[in-house]
RNA sequence: UCCCCGGUAGCUCAGCAGGUAGAGCGGGUGGCUGUUAACCACUUGGUCGGCGGUUCGAAUCCGUCCCGGGGAGCCA
């Protein structure tokens, strides 16, 4: 209104402690509908969405005509009266003073109805403007926070481990490689767990959290070629340790979500039941053996020394309404750092965190080998070379001691959380098989 | 890598006992003083994924390649 004292600008978020107020909004339009001499639009900002009214006569007659001019998803700036209105979405709108485009968006290909998910995947970068995925990021932002949250309340403190790496950590997965400039090969990370052991040998209680990389040619609903891992190690820490850990950290990332995070459940329409009943009580914890018992009771025998597959996973997590944690699952089927059970050696002193509702496996940890020659043997075994494992030798040359940690699926984490059919949603910019774009 | 399904307008799809292409939405124009994925009228819009074959004639049948979706294995 005044030329001297432009309206403060604020986030749609704030508009109801600004009733009676006149205020300047910024952001980009959503819906548009005209009609006669009334005007409506809807402006995004990120922190909400806004009606904004338009009555001829009452605005300048160029900002009235710049009305006619927008398209969706231009970027604009408007300047107006907010007020209680129950017509309105939300219950507030912005009666308009002033309108002023910023840019005039060219015709936008994601019209407010359905898109098929090649087309969506291929425009992701303004998919991510939908209420919906905007809804899923900040989940995933908060499940971040929490872990770290989380990590630091407990004196776990954070290593970056590399991300560029000589060779493989558990030598079974197919790496990205790279050139390392003429030096020879270079291997994208799939795992910072090696280089946190050393860490934990340092700093006692040490975790990551970064992207790793797995160029599996996995094409489900559960894989990416490069997704976000939480790693936890601890000297000291037993299998149980490790389970307890791992089993507070899920507690109190779902707890942390139904706490902040209800706007954005309720636009994801999360039915959020099945997320209370995980706080409800301990999570059932499994031995491979006992798991075996439960599929036989089931109709679904499987042979000892068989790694459970997702059907089984999915069947015995079915049996629970919490996480579940299996454990000591045979050594055979597992990587070489890791502890065999003392009471059956043909047992690992493993564990795999399940997600309900049949999300499946979110973690997986384990107690790491603590001696040399046991170590040197499971290498020999695995037909893993030496020589790059020299200095992770090193740890049980110099001070060894019984550690374990665990290793956490943020994608895997966020699609349970949200709901989601696939963790391509889980991340912003996904990573696929055949879908490096964009 | 294997097994299914699909590729027709910018989007979502219909058309397939072979006869030369349609709808809704979107875009454009006009109308409407309270819209809610607004509505009404008019209008624009296509090498029917590529290549080859059968045929008088192919979006439709056959072969092949490419791309996408779903599932499996493996994993977080």
């Amino acid at each position: 209104m005044s030329d001297q004292e432009p309206s403060p600008a604020v986030s749609i978020s704030h508009l109801p402690r600004h009733v009676g107020r006149s205020v300047t909004l910024r952001g980009w339009v959503t819906h548009l509908r005209s009609s006669g001499k009334v005007r409506f639009l809807v402006l995004r900002d990120g922190s909400g969405l806004a009606q904004a009214v338009l009555v001829k006569g009452q605005v300048p007659e160029a900002d009235f005509a710049a009305f006619d001019r927008l398209t969706l998803e231009s970027s604009l700036v408007l300047e107006g009266l907010v007020r209680a209105e129950p017509r309105a979405p939300g219950g507030f709108e912005v009666q308009v003073t002033a309108l002023t485009p910023v840019h005039l968006a060219q015709d936008y290909p994601i019209a407010p109805k359905e898109h098929g998910v090649g087309f969506l995947m291929d425009h992701r970068h303004l998919w991510l403007r939908s209420p919906r995925q905007q809804a899923i990021l900040k989940v995933r932002d908060e499940i971040s926070r929490a872990c770290r949250d989380f990590f630091h309340a407990r004196d776990f403190i954070l290593i970056d481990t590399p991300i560029l790496t000589p060779a493989a950590c558990e030598g079974t997965t197919t790496l990205f490689e790279t050139d390392y400039l003429g030096r020879g090969k270079a291997y994208l990370s799939q795992s910072g767990q090696l280089y946190l052991e050393a860490a934990a040998m340092a700093l006692g209680r040490v975790y990551c959290f970064g992207p790793t990389f797995r160029a599996e040619k996995s094409k489900t609903r559960r894989h990416l070629m490069e997704f976000w891992m939480v790693e936890a190690e601890a000297a000291f820490f037993t299998l149980d340790d490790v389970m307890a850990l791992a089993e507070d950290l899920v507690r109190t990332l779902v707890s942390r979500v139904l706490e902040r995070q209800q706007p954005a459940l309720a636009a994801l329409e999360r039915d959020t039941g099945p997320l209370e009943a995980v706080l409800a009580g301990p999570f059932p914890r499994l031995s491979y053996g006992e798991v075996l018992e439960r599929l036989k009771d089931a109709g679904a025998e499987l042979a000892w020394g068989e790694d459970l597959g997702g059907d089984e996973e999915t069947l015995v997590s079915k049996m629970f309404d919490r996480p579940l944690l299996v454990h000591r699952y045979p050594l055979s089927c597992k990587a070489f750092y890791m502890e065999a059970d003392p009471a059956d050696p043909r047992l690992a002193l493993c564990v795999d965190l399940l997600a309900p509702e049949g999300y499946g496996e979110i973690v997986g940890g384990s107690q790491r080998v603590a001696d040399l020659d046991v170590l040197l043997g499971r290498i020999k075994d695995h037909n893993l070379p030496q020589e790059p494992f020299e200095w992770y030798l090193d740890l049980r040359r110099y001070g060894s001691a019984p550690h374990g940690g665990f290793g956490l699926g943020l994608e895997r984490v966020v699609a349970w959380l949200c709901g989601l059919h696939h963790v391509r949603e889980a991340i912003p910019f996904p990573r696929l098989l055949d879908r490096l774009y964009p």
